[in-house]
DNA sequence: AACTCGGGGAG
DNA sequence: CTCCCAGAGTT
């Protein structure tokens, strides 16, 4: 019997992607900050949501050196509505320290990526096979499926010893193509195109005949993953403050969740019987008494993934404007401080239908 | 190793 | 409704 000829798929992906990938706006330049700003943003995120986002990003600050003068307010306001905040708030670090520390050239090894806040494992190999075309470990979501489907491999792709796991497959991989670029985007592009979670197309793959999941008829049950756990419930009120003009926000800068981003006054909540108490010291401890007697919420359901967001708005409309801080925001400036989408659609409920307002 | 951190697309 | 998406940081 024949020793049977080994399956080489580089020639096949690499072919594969450049007759076949899509037209992307981070595709289109591949200097190492349209690449990195592209790899932030698309972490946990669909590409369809990016592409907006990327493209008034890139108008906004068109480079590095752009970014790195602009104001945290400024850049959580162009991440408004994109989520996982800190992404923006380290991609602005990250800037800055290189302008500052490394004189505005882009680190190109991976040790030093590693070390810049917000670049993790992933973002780093993707920096250097995209950018820099250097081989490197690249073990996104669509890599891990596509690895785990071609191999029939049972390790749990989101497990702390399946991510070492993959990476090191990756890396063997990487080092025999003769496009690190063409390799890893393409296996990249096969996962989000043809080797899909549910319905993957293997008739049009060009690596199905040496794919050992389909082989082995186990396509549908890999890649195996960890279960995640339940959401939990999180209540608050926000006592939305007003004159006909301006809105009182405050920038969050202690709790992890919606860090950096402008809210109304706010506290959490267990028991509805702690409302009226809790809205008394919201306001009391800004300077303001109000008559609380009639006040009616409004109420705003928004689902995370790991929450589930109760908002009780309380419409606070304090006609004479005797409170000068500088808390109080004229609407049209919403759009440059940063709000998450929960608060938006709050503002938007309580105070009026405008959308185009808030 | 387990949790936390948003929001929306798609079935 | 559930699952998932070009993950990283913290505990």
């Amino acid at each position: 019997m024949p020793k049977k000829k080994p399956f080489l798929p580089h020639r096949l992906v690499e072919n594969w992607f450049q007759k076949n990938q899509r037209d992307l706006p981070w595709r289109r330049n591949r200097s190492p900050y349209h690449v990195w700003l592209s790899e932030i943003m698309l972490q946990q995120t669909q590409v369809s949501v990016v592409i907006d986002y990327f493209n008034r990003f890139i108008t906004a600050f068109p480079t590095i050196r752009s970014l790195s003068e602009a104001s945290e307010d400024q850049v959580l306001a162009l991440w408004s509505g994109l989520g996982y905040y800190s992404r923006g708030r380290n991609l602005h670090k990250t800037a800055k320290i290189i302008i500052e520390e490394y004189q505005g050239i882009f680190p190109s090894d991976y040790d030093t990526l590693l070390r810049l806040p917000g670049i993790g494992s992933y973002t780093a190999g993707a920096i250097l096979t995209f950018s820099f075309q250097k081989p490197a470990a690249v073990v996104d979501g669509n890599i891990a499926r596509v690895l785990a489907r071609l191999l029939n491999d049972q390790t749990e792709i989101n497990s702390t010893q399946g991510k070492k796991h993959y990476e090191a497959i990756s890396l063997e991989f990487v080092q025999k193509a003769d496009s690190v670029l063409h390799w890893q985007e393409g296996l990249m592009e096969i996962g989000a195109l043809i080797c899909k979670t549910q319905n993957p197309l293997c008739s049009t793959c060009p690596l199905q005949d040496g794919c050992l999941a389909k082989k082995a008829n186990t396509i549908a049950e890999i890649p195996k993953k960890l279960p995640k756990q339940k959401r939990q419930s999180l209540n608050l009120i926000c006592a939305i403050i007003h004159n006909e003009e301006e809105i009182w926000l405050e920038k969050n800068t202690g709790f992890n969740l919606f860090k950096g981003l402008y809210a109304p006054p706010n506290a959490h909540f267990i028991d509805e019987s702690q409302i009226p108490s809790l809205l008394f010291e919201l306001l009391k401890n800004r300077g303001i008494s109000y008559p609380l007697q009639h006040l009616k919420p409004v109420y705003v359901k928004r689902t995370l993934t790991h929450r589930d967001l109760h908002l009780f708005g309380f419409l606070i409309d304090l006609k004479a404007d005797k409170l000068k801080t500088h808390s109080w925001f004229k609407r049209d400036q919403l759009h440059k401080i940063g709000l998450s989408t929960a608060i938006r659609a709050l503002l938007e409920c309580i105070l009026d239908k405008k959308a185009d307002v808030l």
